[in-house]
DNA sequence: GAGCACTGC
């Protein structure tokens, strides 16, 4: 190195703030060489100002000595976009081949980050500085060193990488929302960490369970580790709470915002509710009254613009949020926006000037109840942690009101301190699989933040092995380690798998694509009618499966016409998802050499394809019971009955369903009809007889297994043709 | 005769 060299003399993890701060004050970017810019030099001033810029020498000294740190920020900390920058000035990677790897939970956030990062560095997006998605890579091998990531992405690459060794640094960021990805992460990191002690690892979270980090990932010794803090920068936000619970949450809430309205100084009000339809509902009662209010006395009472958000609205009105509040009428008080959220705007989305929150403490959360292999969205109390994230939304650009519309008793002793972490309330097939394919031998034993049920990773295990995942001692097979390559749940991968046997992998690459993607229906409110009429003219009678394949073959056909997908009531943006996610699926299937294959004979076709359906959904089977709607799971004998956008126009014996919601009763979802000799033939093992409760599913596979055994014949029984007209007539009236 | 909380690969 030369002396013009800007990091002359430095050397890896032993460089002070001092030194660093002189490099950043400098003339040449010492990554690029280049003098750096105006821009550059205007931007620096404004990161001196972040909290975090203020401790770099205290941030140096722990980075230079520790292998681990755990690092909290509260919200204005700067922590996302200048740690990692202070990271490579220490660790220099680019001097030794190496990555720095800072993960997030969402893709926008990856993007986002990385852009703002690659500006302050005076770098171009992609070179010294990227990101990496899924269907996305804003990297350049060789040239990047920092990398931004969802903490998913940098998951697959330990699949094939364990020890993770192009990165000298991992930065965990967001720690505290404990997603499934990054809770296995912090795992293996735990574990990398003792194999490989020139790896350093930052744990990057807001306050609350910083000590709970600290400990897991504390020395042997049982020293917890280091911690890291700085200050937020964020205005007051008074919180008041209501003297008695309120029965109806909705109405007390629609009610709130209206005092507030009526009495409040101008501001912005942000209203968390649960879903779409308590959303639309509340945002026309409000508007509704605060026009009567206004029309009253216009005199005291300004406009208001009630706007909804929850992510299945088109972006285009979700930018509606980011509009203006509306203007003064005359000489009458200024307007006001309400915006009416789901949780999005908790994490996912900001929106400044917001100066009250109204907390009706709800929201939809999913849970797992792996007795019944379920996972369902049910309307739940969020923890403390979640009310003081809704509460700081307040105070974001100015000192701000929170209205919680619970008794602060019940704040005190009824919420949890924080959302269950993921891993707790989900389905574990996925994960299992993917840490059997990490090398991981014993699940139940491995080092977890917090262990999941032993029943669930029972019930995930059970699963692996009857798909063939797994031999019975746990181990991977060799279908499993091909499984693990798709990311996908793993019936779906095993159907895939298997689908060039009956020759039909193309379309169910399809299928797994649509299924793979949000729904694709749409359905507004004063047009259900026509929506009804278009979806019934792309039905398939014999599967919901067949089905989608059907859209998207109709999608494709009119790829020309962009008018096509609306025209349909069909969401566009899910069938080009839809596209995107198959074309990935379909790299992966090539790279394993699997027959991209398809049947040319369309009734053959929907045969073949509802045998393949069968060999991944075998365990998600339902045995009509009577001959109205109602039908029984196969073995863990709950009563569901067929989802009312079901397209059958029978109700079939045997059906194989993709899903199972629990709403105002249980529902199976995505339905196809199946013939009971598939459900033997191929998967002989899951249906056997002796492990089977009696009734009236056991009692007619048995008949088709005798028929075609020749041991007893079935007088009454005509098999798979037994099915009942459901009386259209009757649907209408 | 209902509804996708929110992410991610």
């Amino acid at each position: 190195m030369s002396a013009k060299e800007p990091f002359y003399g430095f050397v890896p993890r032993m460089v002070s703030s001092k030194a660093a701060q002189q490099v950043m004050n400098g003339e040449t970017n010492p990554f690029t060489k280049k003098p750096y810019s105006g821009q550059y030099k205007k931007i620096l001033e404004a990161r001196k100002k972040l909290p975090v810029f203020g401790q770099m020498d205290e941030f140096y000294t722990m980075f230079n000595k520790y292998q681990i740190i755990v690092m909290v920020g509260e919200t204005g900390s700067g922590k996302t976009t200048q740690i990692p920058q202070f990271v490579c000035y220490s660790d220099l990677p680019h001097t030794r081949g190496k990555l720095v790897a800072c993960t997030q939970p969402r893709r926008v956030a990856a993007m986002s980050v990385a852009k703002r990062v690659a500006d302050e560095m005076d770098v171009p997006l992609g070179k010294q500085v990227g990101y990496s998605i899924r269907f996305e890579d804003m990297t350049e091998p060789g040239t990047t060193f920092l990398k931004y990531m969802t903490d998913g992405m940098l998951l697959r690459e330990a699949m094939h990488d364990p020890d993770l060794t192009r990165y000298s640094t991992i930065i965990l960021d967001e720690a505290h929302e404990r997603t499934m990805a990054t809770d296995i992460l912090m795992g293996l990191l735990k574990a990398l960490s003792r194999r490989r002690d020139d790896l350093k690892i930052i744990i990057m979270s807001a306050t609350l369970d910083a000590l709970k980090f600290q400990k897991y990932f504390g020395s042997t010794a049982g020293d917890p580790a280091p911690l890291f803090k700085v200050p937020g920068r964020t205005h007051p936000v008074e919180v008041f709470y209501t003297q008695e619970p309120e029965p109806d949450y909705v109405e007390a809430a629609i009610r709130t915002v209206l005092m507030i309205h009526r009495a409040e100084d101008p501001g912005d009000i942000l209203l968390f509710l649960t879903g779409e339809e308590e959303i639309e509902d509340a945002c026309r009662k409000i508007k509704l009254e605060a026009d009567d209010l206004m029309n009253q006395d216009p005199s005291s009472v300004g406009p208001i613009a009630c706007v909804p958000l929850y992510s299945s609205l088109p972006p285009q009105q979700q930018q509606r949020i980011f509009d203006a509040a509306p203007a003064a009428k005359g000489d009458g008080p200024p307007g006001r926006k309400v915006v009416v959220s789901t949780n999005i705007a908790e994490t996912s989305l900001t929106i400044d000037g917001i100066v009250y929150v109204v907390d009706p403490g709800f929201s939809k959360q999913k849970v797992y109840n792996p007795r019944i292999r379920v996972e369902s969205l049910l309307v739940s109390p969020i923890s403390k942690a979640s009310a003081q994230q809704r509460a700081g939304r307040a105070g974001r650009t100015r000192p701000g009101k929170c209205f919680r519309l619970y008794t602060e008793k019940d704040f005190m002793n009824e919420l949890e301190e924080q959302t269950h972490p993921e891993i707790l309330r989900s389905n574990l097939a996925n994960t299992v699989l993917e840490l059997v394919k990490l090398g991981i031998k014993d699940l139940v034993r491995f080092d977890y933040v917090d262990a999941p049920a032993p029943e669930t990773l029972m019930r995930a295990l059970e699963l692996l092995n009857f798909l063939g995942a797994l031999d019975d001692e746990g181990a991977l097979t060799p279908l499993g380690a091909m499984m693990a390559e798709f990311p996908l749940d793993p019936q779906m991968s095993k159907m895939l798998i298997v689908s060039p046997e009956f020759n039909c992998s193309n379309e169910m690459l399809t299928i797994v694509a649509m299924l793979s993607v949000p729904n694709v229906w749409l359905r507004p409110p004063n047009m259900r009618r026509e929506a009804d009429a278009a979806k019934a003219l792309l039905t398939v009678p014999d599967g919901d499966h067949l089905t989608l394949l059907n859209v998207y073959n109709n999608y494709q056909l009119n790829r020309d016409d962009r008018q096509w997908a609306w025209n349909n009531f069909l969401a566009g943006r899910a069938l080009a998802q839809a596209d995107n996610v198959r074309a990935q699926l379909q790299r992966t299937m090539e790279r394993f050499d699997i027959d991209l294959v398809s049947t040319q004979d369309e009734r053959k076709l929907y045969v073949n394809v509802r045998m393949a359906l069968v060999c991944g959904y075998f365990m998600q089977v339902a045995h009509r019971e009577g001959e109205k709607n109602q039908y029984m799971t196969v073995k863990d004998n709950q009563v569901v009955g067929l989802h009312p956008s079901c397209g059958l126009d029978t109700t079939p014996e045997w059906v194989i369903f993709n899903e199972f919601v629990l709403t105002t009763r249980p529902y199976i979802r995505t339905v196809t009809t199946v013939k009971p000799e598939w459900l033997l033939e191929y998967a002989t093992t899951y249906f056997d007889f002796s492990t089977m409760p009696k009734g009236e599913a056991r009692r007619a596979l048995e008949a088709v297994y005798n028929k075609k055994h020749g041991k007893r014949k079935e007088l009454d029984n005509e098999s798979d043709n037994s099915t009942t007209r459901k009386s259209k007539k009757a649907k209408r009236t």
